[in-house]
DNA sequence: TTTTGTTGTAACCACTTAAGTTACATCTAT
DNA sequence: ATAGATGTAACTTAAGTGGTTACAACAAAA
C-alpha cells in the first residue's frame, strides 16, 4: 500500500517554516493554506516533528520554527518522524504462521527475509542521502 | 503502510508448487496448508500469478504448475503480479493540491519527486536482483 | 453417467488505517 | 480581559486487507 501523505505533508511543512519563518509568524493555518489540507492535519504533523526534536512550536502565541541544522535533517528522519514508517520498522507484511511441518513453510523466512531487508535498506538509504538543506537549496534555485 | 502479505504469500505459493509439483498434485488446499491461510486466498494468488503468465492452473481436475523458467521470475515480477505494488506505480502518496500561489506549494513537486522516485527505484532494483531460481537454490540448501 | 474433487468467483464480514472535520479547553501575549 | 493559536478529543467517511461461506462450472475417474 501507499506510504502515507503524512510524509510529504511533513516535508512541505518544514520547507514553509524555513522559507517564511524569517519574515513572519508561521502558524498552522498559514502552513495549511500552502499544503491545502485542514489545519488540524498540520498541527498533528507539527506535534510529530516537535517530538522528533526538529521544530519548536509556541503554544498560545503561535508560530513554528526549525531548531535543528537543515543539513542534519534527512528525508529519512522526516519519514520516521511523520509516522509514515512502520511502527515495527518492517515494510513488508509477512503472513505470520507458515506451517513448520512443511519444508517450504519451515524455511520461507530464512530464504526471504534477507532479500526483503535488502530492499528496505536500499529504499531507506536513498532517503538518508537527501537533507533538508539540499531541498532548500534546490527550492531557492527554483524560486529565483 | 505495510506492503500487503499477498506478496510473500505469492512467493511462498510458487515455492510450494516447485518443490512438491514433481511428486504430487498441488491444489489450493495443499498450498493453503503450508502457508496457513484460507484456500480462497491462495486461489486469488494463483489467479494473479496466472494472469502474469507464471503459472498454469487446471480447472476442474485441479493442480498448479509453473510455466516460466525460474531464473526469469524475479521478486519484483511477483511483487507486481501479486497486486502488492501500487496500481499507479507510485509508492508515495503525495498530498494532491499544493497551493500554486505559494512559492513552496508551487515547487514542492519539482523539489521532491525526483528523490522519491530514486528511493522507489532503489527498492524495486533490489527486488529485481533476486530470481525464483536463487530462492529455490537457497531453499534446497536449507532442506538438505 | 453419476460421482467426486477442484477451481473460479461472488458476496459478505471484521478490522485497520487514512484523512478530513468540528469542537473546545488551554495557553500566551497584548 | 481579550484575541488568536495550539493541543487534543471525538466523530465521520472511505478505502484496503484479509478471512470466510457458498456455490456454479468443470474435468476426470468410477
Amino acid at each position: 500500500m501507499k506510504i502515507s501523505s503524512r510524509f510529504t505533508v511533513a516535508v512541505h511543512t518544514l520547507l514553509v517554516i524555513h522559507i517564511y519563518g524569517s519574515s513572519q509568524k508561521v502558524t498552522s493555518d498559514f502552513i495549511a493554506a500552502s499544503v491545502r489540507v485542514n489545519p488540524v492535519v498540520i498541527r498533528r504533523a507539527l506535534l510529530s516533528l516537535k517530538a522528533a526534536g526538529m521544530v519548536e512550536v509556541k503554544a498560545g502565541s503561535g508560530g513554528a520554527s526549525i531548531v535543528k541544522p537543515l543539513e542534519d535533517i534527512t528525508l529519512y528522519d522526516i519519514y520516521v518522524a511523520s509516522d509514515a514508517a512502520e511502527q515495527d520498522g518492517k515494510m513488508f507484511h509477512f503472513h505470520q504462521n507458515p506451517n513448520p511441518a512443511c519444508a517450504v513453510g519451515r524455511n520461507i523466512h530464512g530464504v526471504l527475509d534477507g532479500h526483503l531487508a535488502d530492499a528496505q535498506r536500499a529504499f531507506e538509504g536513498e532517503l538518508k542521502k537527501v537533507t533538508l538543506a539540499d531541498l532548500v537549496k534546490d527550492l531557492n534555485g527554483k524560486i529565483q
